[in-house]
DNA sequence: TTGAAAGCGCTAACAT
DNA sequence: ATGTTAGCGCTTTCAA
């Protein structure tokens, strides 16, 4: 089977490769008969274009990549449909470049992953979003890019991110108003922006009841389930422990419940426990985790749209590019009556 | 700046582009002398090839894609770090393609991606892997394709899977070790080809060791954990209750642990529960589940040698496309002292 | 061992 | 409104 060409549709067609290049590209200047004879042709040959051949002539590879070195993979999969969703819209393709921060080539790697792929644009994700190591690699190599939930406060390419602070805030204000003063927080990796978003939303919450909590209360995680279990053991074996605990992501919520049931404390009776993200496990386990849902898809898809804006050199000055979050209450959280 | 090509490299050492492209290409028949001219040239230009150019030249896009309809986050990020590896030895790039294979508009979807995007093969895995209208338009379109874990007993592509049905059987012979006769089982999603398989070692296993189990003692479940959940109170709710459930992964085993837990039923002590997959959640709960660890990753990356393989043509005739599975035994089996 | 020239399939100038 | 031609950057005949 040979490949048919837009030289093949010119020939059955009888018109030159110009019109059919011009129909198939839906360009005006094209009498609708020409239009016919070339959509005819097109069909009987099952022509189909070369998406090479127009990348090398237009210089564009209708390629995005994404680049990541993330361990949680429902997030990541949700970036990835969020990009999808909108590289479907604007007929792009998503290339994937996982990569491991922690290894240590990890900047030859990503430099070489980079250099064999021919891309349009970068996305990138925590934490590489927050390393200017990288983002210094993408501008050396002139590529644009787009940072999905970066953490620095004003950064100076295109992104999207949903308002942790805020929801943080809200979420420390939910426990407060179940009756809860003595709320526990367990931190998440400091590495990453997110974490401090968090940290802060809990601590103005208990500023703004004017509710102070004890430093034994404060834990530093680092995402992971293991961590979330040593801070938890450390929480529930306090003389004086608290009545909710506030873990940073719903991975380490999950060990707090776990550390609850081996210690036989009764969640959420005698312990209210909180995490974030809305990660699949947060349903897998019982009781069902109340948590934080960040639109990550919308997020993603936002990020991508101003990536693809900017490679189109529209101006896309959207001035949306915080999203909100929504509170998940499920059932391990109840009121607290104190004493 | 201006895009560095071969043409400014030759200039730059005064000779040829063949030579350049010789040398770039580690071709014989190059003077070592002439090498290092080009080499030198090439660092000063900081000179990067053009994949694209060299992609329609070669009828070869180095581009991997991954075609994929499926729930699980934890496994696809397996499969993709997979495949991953095997691109980052051979030099590709991977691609993917997400859907929905419920999608009322499922093939007309996948084949406008398919369309618009140029990839030199595809990665299939469940359920796509084995559904022959898939396959069908991938050899419509004379694309090359590997599956991963087909549940076609023989494929007539290039596969790897895992030997589920043995997995499946030496779970059930742990169980039966553990002196449990009343083992029930919950199915997964009958569409998927593994469901069968571990449905058949479980089966094979009892016959072995001549146990003879109620009807009642089997679900038909969906992999989610709401369909496990379903089962898991029927289960439990049975005035005989089994002393051990094997549920067919992970996600399901979860939701008899939590349905244990509600009724109060003690695990291991009571009931022992086993999963299947070895995913993320398996950890994530208390007690942890006894399962089953699938060499993920391996597999992928093993399909995608043949890949690779059968795109260079070279008869890559390994045998092993069988991998071994491992059994996973943590906190949710115990001994079943009967009577 | 090296080089000149053709061409992969497409689109944008530039004619007509 | 339509056609001709050049060329994107690379590799591969084929000739020297």
């Amino acid at each position: 089977m040979t490949k048919i060409t837009i030289k093949d549709v010119a020939l059955r067609a009888g018109v030159s490769v110009k019109t059919v290049s011009r129909v198939i590209n839906n360009e005006v200047n094209v009498r609708a008969e020409m239009q016919e004879k070339v959509k005819k042709a097109v069909n009987e040959l099952g022509f189909r274009r070369n998406p090479l051949a127009r990348a090398l002539r237009n210089q564009q590879t209708s390629i995005l990549s994404l680049l990541y070195s993330n361990p949680n993979p429902g997030y990541i999969l949700e970036v990835q449909n969020g990009i999808q969703a909108q590289c479907d819209l604007d007929n792009y393709n998503l290339q994937i470049l996982p990569c491991d921060h922690n290894d240590e080539h990890f900047f030859e790697k990503i430099e070489s992953l980079l250099q064999r792929s021919s891309t349009d644009g970068v996305l990138l994700i925590e934490p590489l979003c927050d390393m200017p190591e990288v983002i210094d690699l993408l501008d050396k190599y002139k590529l644009p890019y787009a940072l999905i939930s970066p953490a620095t406060s004003k950064p100076k390419a295109p992104f999207a991110r949903s308002n942790d602070e805020q929801a943080s805030y809200q979420m420390t204000e939910y426990l407060i108003s179940q009756g809860h003063k003595d709320i526990a927080f367990i931190m998440g990796d400091p590495s990453h922006g997110d974490s401090h978003q968090r940290l802060k939303g809990y601590q103005n919450a208990l500023a703004e009841y004017n509710i102070s909590v004890d430093d034994t209360f404060f834990e530093q995680g680092y995402f992971t389930f293991e961590s979330g279990e040593i801070s938890a053991r450390r929480l529930l074996s306090l003389k004086n422990r608290p009545s909710a605990i506030f873990a940073s992501n719903d991975y380490m919520a999950a060990a707090v419940l776990k550390v609850a049931a081996q210690k036989q404390i009764k969640v959420p009776q005698e312990l209210s426990i909180v995490g974030y993200d809305d990660t699949p496990v947060s349903k897998q386990i019982w009781p069902a985790l109340t948590t934080v849902r960040q639109p990550i898809r919308d997020i993603s898809s936002h990020a991508t749209k101003k990536l693809i804006a900017q490679l189109n050199k529209c101006s896309f000055d959207e001035v949306k590019t915080l999203f909100e979050c929504q509170l998940v209450v499920r059932e391990s959280t109840s009121v607290w009556a104190s004493d």
